[in-house]
RNA sequence: GGGCGGUUGGCUCAGUUGGUUAGAGCGUUGCGUUGACAUCGCAAAGGUCGUAGGUUCGAGUCCUAUACCGCCCA
């Protein structure tokens, strides 16, 4: 209504695209092209009074030739100029129609003479307009000739372009056939090809509303994202024609235009009315077309806010924040919310566009019920939770591209759903381990202090990636944490430290308390299911252990789905040293497993050890007991010496790091002392040196940031040492 | 015809503002089941990042050209 009385919305006769088998219009973006083989057909167009002399002219629907009304050529085509302004015949029709003259024609295509069907095909329509042509619509509403197709009323499109082709033939008319590929209009809902026709129909009066969505965007009022978008959003509103809103279905929204049967008058109002607006007549009937789904799906961000009314609701969400979709449906949906809730509240319905990619098979091929290959969402979260799925389509994508959905995948985070429930019901299970209270003020392990680092790391990470639109990133980067940080590392730590008992134990299960609430914090928004469900009991569980949150300032709030975000501290300047040196360990009891694997020494059997460790000696002094217990090591068989007293006999050796590690395998069947792989290793850290060495010498050391140089010395003073270890062990 | 995206281990995909022997999941190989988890654990093999140039001390990551695949628009 508001667009009507503003005259955005008219009513007229227009050439529109037709779908024959819905016996509806359909806006131009209904229509799909595909490119199928078809045939040029070229034939004669006789010159009404120069007998034998014709124009040849090329067509790819024969059938449209009875609705021609001229024929045109380019004004400068010297084979034709002699032609323009005269008149030619229409085959089997015999009806006479001018030669005209059109810079629109394309003199190298086909003959350079083109038949004007202005009723059924967009470009003849505009010429028609132009040069004021006679318009002959030869279809019926369902695509079968009509009264003014001649001989051939009654024969359905294609039986007429084949027995007009073959009339013609006999008259002489055919010149010759060309294979020529077409580009086929196909209905996107049905499939079957789609007519221009001219057709009374009501359209928008785009251009005012399309001026407005485009200025949001190039003001950056509104942003799109990913930003390549925003280069097709205006390319699309730039070029845009008069949308064509009338749709002849049984369902949808009914125009609200009443025709008068007595005056003839249009009554548009917004309550349904029971008389003629001009005469009172009550012989009043309704527009039977109805509108647009797309244009009622554009005022989704007002109506569903109770809009025209101003609701509280309106008032409130509206604008709102970001509207994440399918790229798909940038034009049919988002630009027309744009424009609607721009032209109904002079604002912007949201500030951020994000648009995802489609959804396609494991293959990449777009699911449809032909090909079988559709992925029902609903059998998926049956097999797999709906967490798993969910965690999957946030993380298998990047902003702006497809994903292909693979179950597999969606099994594996499936198993990282499971994993978050165990790792979680475990720290559920220790708190009662602790004691209610600390004695005193904490002494943090290296793992405390690892895990907390690395969480405030992963805070920022997560933080920033979110702000970017980087969601998949962001869950690939918590998952990443919560299985290989948290609970492959920290959770195996902690259960050593809570059977110390005392403070250690206190401080871990708090620990275990606050990472595991971050975690799950960050998690929600990826699988909000079991979190929930796991936060829920763990701020049970906290509370009757006196335990606060994982930031200990508010308390727990009521539920995690409205528990405030986690954000990071800021840094304190001790934690990248906390993670260099718990990544020491982490490479020692590497190291350590690694033996145990290659030299097959059964999993539960301890072994011993002697480390030598220089000038790291006393980090892993302090970490005895976690390497004891991560690499299964005899308590009482393991040393950390430096210097080293005396090589073990018959020790099995490893040098990381400039690390040395020894380990007395006894019983095991692989020989201890192993030349050729301590050969194979010298080598390749030899190499490195060499490779290093290269890279320092080069223009590297004085041109790159200071940082980046000195991260590089160090790596080669860690292979010198290591390649010294190594070299004087096979001495 | 115009525009855009993709091309990274067997498969499906990540890879911030270029930082220096490339990451994940699945699959594969070996070992493992007395309490968080076999929907699991420990370890291993496997890519030099489509091709050709260029910029740079340094490029999967920027530029140019090109091939192939896909999408959008006309």
């Amino acid at each position: 209504m508001r667009l009507y009385e503003k005259g955005y919305i008219y009513r007229g006769p227009r050439i529109i695209n037709w779908s024959p088998a819905l016996r509806t219009a359909v806006s131009d973006l209904e229509v799909e092209y595909s490119e199928e083989p078809g045939f040029l057909y070229h034939f004669k167009y006789m010159l009404a009074d120069l007998p034998g002399e014709y124009i040849p002219v090329a067509t790819t629907r024969p059938e449209t030739i009875l609705g021609d009304t001229a024929v045109a050529v380019h004004p400068e085509d010297e084979r034709y100029q002699k032609y323009i302004g005269k008149e030619v015949l229409v085959p089997m029709m015999n009806r006479r129609i001018p030669v005209i003259a059109d810079e629109y024609v394309d003199r190298a295509f086909g003959t350079g003479a083109l038949k004007i069907t202005p009723a059924h095909d967009p470009n003849d329509y505009t010429i028609g307009q132009n040069h004021n042509l006679e318009m002959i619509n030869i279809l019926t509403l369902t695509a079968t000739m009509n009264e003014n197709a001649g001989a051939y009323e009654g024969l359905d499109r294609f039986e007429c372009r084949k027995k007009l082709w073959e009339d013609m033939h006999a008259a002489g008319l055919v010149i010759k056939e060309q294979p020529y590929t077409l580009n086929i209009p196909r209905s996107q809902r049905g499939g079957e090809i789609v007519e221009p026709m001219i057709s009374t129909q009501w359209f928008v009066k785009i251009q005012p509303l399309a001026d407005k969505a485009l200025a949001a965007v190039k003001e950056g009022r509104t942003k799109i994202v990913p930003e390549r978008f925003t280069k097709v959003y205006y390319n699309w509103l730039e070029n845009i024609r008069d949308w064509c809103i009338s749709r002849q279905l049984w369902w949808g929204h009914r125009i609200p235009v009443w025709y008068c049967d007595d005056c003839n008058a249009v009554t548009v109002t917004r309550e349904d009315p029971t008389e003629c607006s001009k005469c009172q007549s009550k012989h009043i009937l309704q527009e039977e077309d109805v509108l647009d789904t797309w244009f009622s799906s554009g005022l989704w961000p007002l109506s569903t806010l109770g809009w025209p009314e101003n609701t509280p609701d309106l008032k409130y969400f509206y604008p709102t924040s970001v509207m994440e979709t399918g790229a798909d449906i940038l034009f049919f949906w988002v630009a027309r919310m744009m424009m609607f809730g721009i032209e109904f509240t002079g604002q912007e319905p949201f500030h951020t566009i994000y648009l995802h990619g489609l959804i396609l098979d494991e293959n990449g091929q777009k699911m449809s019920k032909t090909k079988g290959n559709v992925v029902d969402p609903l059998e998926v979260m049956d097999n797999f939770g709906t967490d798993a799925l969910r965690f999957t389509l946030l993380v298998g994508s990047t902003p702006g591209n497809d994903t292909n959905l693979s179950l597999k995948k969606v099994e594996a985070n499936r198993n990282f759903a499971n994993k978050v429930w165990n790792a979680g019901r475990f720290v559920l299970s220790t708190l009662g381990q602790a004691p209610e209270m600390p004695k005193a003020n904490p002494e943090w392990t290296l793992a405390d202090s690892w895990i907390w680092a690395r969480l405030n790391t992963l805070l920022r990470d997560t933080e920033r990636l979110f702000a970017t639109h980087q969601y998949g990133e962001a869950g690939r980067q918590i998952y990443e944490f919560f299985w290989a940080e948290f609970a492959d590392w920290y959770i195996e730590i902690a259960k050593i430290q809570l059977t110390a008992g005392g403070d250690r134990a206190y401080y871990t299960a708090e620990t275990l308390v606050r990472v595991l609430d971050a975690a799950l914090r960050l998690l929600h928004p990826f699988t909000p299911f079991v979190t929930e469900e796991l936060w829920q009991a763990l701020k049970k569980a906290a509370l009757q252990h006196k335990l606060l949150p994982f930031n200990g300032k508010p308390a727990w709030e009521e539920a995690l789905i409205i528990a405030r975000w986690p954000e990071a501290n800021a840094p304190e300047g001790w934690e990248d040293e906390k993670i260099a040196q718990f990544g020491i360990i982490q490479e020692v009891v590497r190291a350590i497993r690694n033996v145990r694997s290659e030299k097959k020494v059964q999993p539960a059997k301890k072994i011993s050890a002697v480390i030598a460790a220089g000038d790291r000696s006393q980090i892993l002094q302090a970490q005895k007991s976690t390497i004891i217990s991560l690499a299964n090591l005899k308590p009482d068989g393991f040393d950390i010496a430096d210097p080293l007293a005396e090589t073990p006999a018959n020790a099995v050796s490893v040098v990381v790091t400039g690390i040395e590690i020894f380990l007395t395998l006894e019983d095991s069947s692989e020989p201890a002392f192993d030349r050729i792989r301590l050969e194979k290793e010298l080598t390749e850290i030899g190499s490195q040196i060499e490779r290093l060495e290269k890279l320092l010498a080069s223009d590297f050391a004085s041109k790159a940031p200071p940082a980046v140089v000195e991260k590089e010395r160090i790596k080669l003073a860690e292979y010198r040492e290591s390649y010294e270890k190594l070299k004087k062990q096979l001495d």
